[in-house]
DNA sequence: TCTTGACTTGGAGTTAACTATAGATTATAA
DNA sequence: TTATAATCTATAGTTAACTCCAAGTCAAGA
């Protein structure tokens, strides 16, 4: 039932490396050690890896994840700081979502105009809104 | 009309070393300046400037938009090469919004057990694919 | 002209998040 | 049991992207 640190880490796709260090800073719960001190994740440990990888991905910092943790395991009193800490995180990444969209859209004008180009073997901006490259 | 360093500095929100930094590395081509070494920004400058700040917001490696400058500078002979430059941040941008989109929800969904947890005073979860925390 | 403030370079320092190394211990398979 | 593989800790090193500093030069107002 339980899983050795190598299949969390090709589960998640990471390193132990970075997942003994991700215990060690606190971004995931300390987790059960066999008697000769090996770690083993249960369930409970692998939902929080997951929760750590997939805020990781999306640019949370490890601070944040870390932070989050630590309140989680003061308990009930916390319940209002938690939502405070996640709120902010979210504010954070649909800012994020929001100067991702408006470069991709750059990015998907400028992809036509050079698919363009290889045809013609010439490239031309329209020279709209401060762009020149 | 061409601005100081101060002056495009504040238009974009970064400071005069990260703006010198990134023609230093390439970031932006080099700009003109005084007689005296002073550096000004025309309006072309200023589209460069432009284009990076907006890749480095969406998380574009300033290496790769090194490259882009630098392939832009050898002439019409790299069209194929700045296309697929391109081509390969916009498939990493991709992927980025996949992963801010999943952590978002994942946020809304936690957020909404939150605003219930600090009525009620109870935090419950559905435990639904391997979430527990 | 003087002085105050902006600008210059080259190089060193910082921060976040890993990532690698060494040397010891534990686990597994023949 | 013995070799081989996996894991452990502690600590040092790396990478990306700035960020700061010193010491000198340039520019604009009184």
């Amino acid at each position: 039932m339980s899983m050795s640190i190598k299949e969390v880490c090709e589960k998640f796709d990471i390193t132990p490396d970075t997942l003994r260090y991700y215990e060690r800073i606190g971004v995931i719960p300390e987790v059960e050690r066999t008697p000769g001190g090996t770690r083993r994740y249960d369930e409970e440990a692998i939902g929080w890896v997951n929760n750590a990888v997939c805020m990781r991905k999306a640019g949370v910092s490890v601070e944040a994840i870390a932070e989050y943790v630590r309140l989680y395991r003061m308990g009930d009193e916390t319940l209002q700081a938690r939502l405070d800490l996640l709120s902010g995180e979210r504010e954070k990444l649909l800012r994020q979502q929001e100067e991702l969209k408006a470069t991709i859209e750059l990015l998907n004008y400028k992809i036509s105009r050079y698919e363009e180009a290889v045809i013609t073997g010439v490239l031309s901006w329209d020279k709209k809104e401060g762009e020149t490259e």
